[in-house]
DNA sequence: AAAGACATGGAGTGATTACTCCGTTTACAA
DNA sequence: TTGTAAACGGAGTAATCACTCCATGTCTTT
């Protein structure tokens, strides 16, 4: 297919952006009102986006993209202990100011179409290589497995967020959990 | 107010009970649906709870209330410890099957009316203190404070469901962070 | 610069849904 | 048993929302 004239790329650039920050707000916001954000006709929203499903998808995508992306780069980093607990807490503060990272980290695994569900398998993908190389150096416990941990970085990204932490207690409540997934702690 | 006549009484349950059914499964289904399952008319539903915030407010009270009436119980174990991790993992094993308590959990401290709003409280209050007592037996590190804590409940709650996590999984997930909430994980 | 493909906006459509009206039924008191 | 207030069912209403149609406008190519 041919390249996207330029106001139209322009155009679905906007979108996105506006339905990441209404979605993000309020999760079953209607059509209407990010088109108004993105000031644009509802037609375009839906030219670009055939559904209104396949726009939370590809928002979704989007952000479990970049989260991919940002492990991916830790994975790089030479001390795989700061990597892991960096990505960790990085994940659940953005959480706090962004509802729709705590929604797509959830939704990842369970519902989406096609490029959604490649993207979470992606981004979890990336995050188990993060573990992994956390535990071979030993910052991480081994008896810690992937579906627990991954449980727990969805689940402060979610507490943190339902529950209205301030930025100190969500600093206390990852100490607690970090000193639970820190080796050493043989339960 | 006089009280009420006998068949309304009953229907009043069956509309509660299946209202928890429905919004637990898919929380925002319709009110038709409460109905049918509860099968009463739709003007039955609405004349017993004028507005469909009302029923919800209602399930998510119902819900609070039990919640605090199991805490108020376990505050009067003798083993204080026992009482705190009994507590927290009965909640989370109940979450991962009843997707309604993970989002009667969130929604206590956020949005919701007067009723649901003095319950969710309520429970908090109980919560802290099976926290409480579980910290002066030395069970509990006394650094963690509540809202982390509380935020760690929610957390797990909303996580356990979220990742869809087996049983087993469930419980590493819970002992990784029962080793970070115990005494001695001085970090 | 001019043609024609590509995009756009916004009124329109049908389906869904929260909530109401009212004729009928049911429980309770005497 | 019967009168009546209380409760019920379900068709009806208005609003919302996802999505379409088409007349108008705008890039882009030669």
């Amino acid at each position: 297919m041919r390249p996207l004239r330029a106001d139209a790329r322009d155009n679905r650039a906007r979108i996105l952006a506006a339905a990441e920050d209404v979605f993000g707000q309020s999760p079953n916001a209607s059509t209407d009102e990010v088109a108004k954000l993105a000031e644009v006709g509802i037609a375009t929203v839906f030219r670009h986006f055939p559904t209104k499903v396949e726009l939370l998808e590809a928002v979704l995508t989007d952000r479990l993209e970049r989260l991919r992306d940002r492990a991916a780069d830790l994975s790089r980093d030479d001390d795989a202990g700061a990597a892991f607990f960096g990505f960790f807490t990085q994940v659940v503060s953005e959480s706090a100011s962004k509802l729709a990272i705590a929604e797509a980290l959830s939704a990842a695994g369970t519902v989406a179409g096609e490029a959604a569900k490649q993207a979470g398998a992606g981004m979890r993908e990336a995050f188990g290589v993060l573990l992994d190389r956390a535990q071979q150096a030993g910052a991480v416990r081994r008896d810690a497995g992937f579906p627990e941990v991954y449980a727990l970085l969805v689940g402060c990204s979610r507490g943190a967020t339902a529950t209205g932490l301030t930025p100190e207690a969500r600093g206390r409540m990852l100490g607690l959990v970090y000193d639970g997934l820190r080796t050493g702690s043989t339960s």
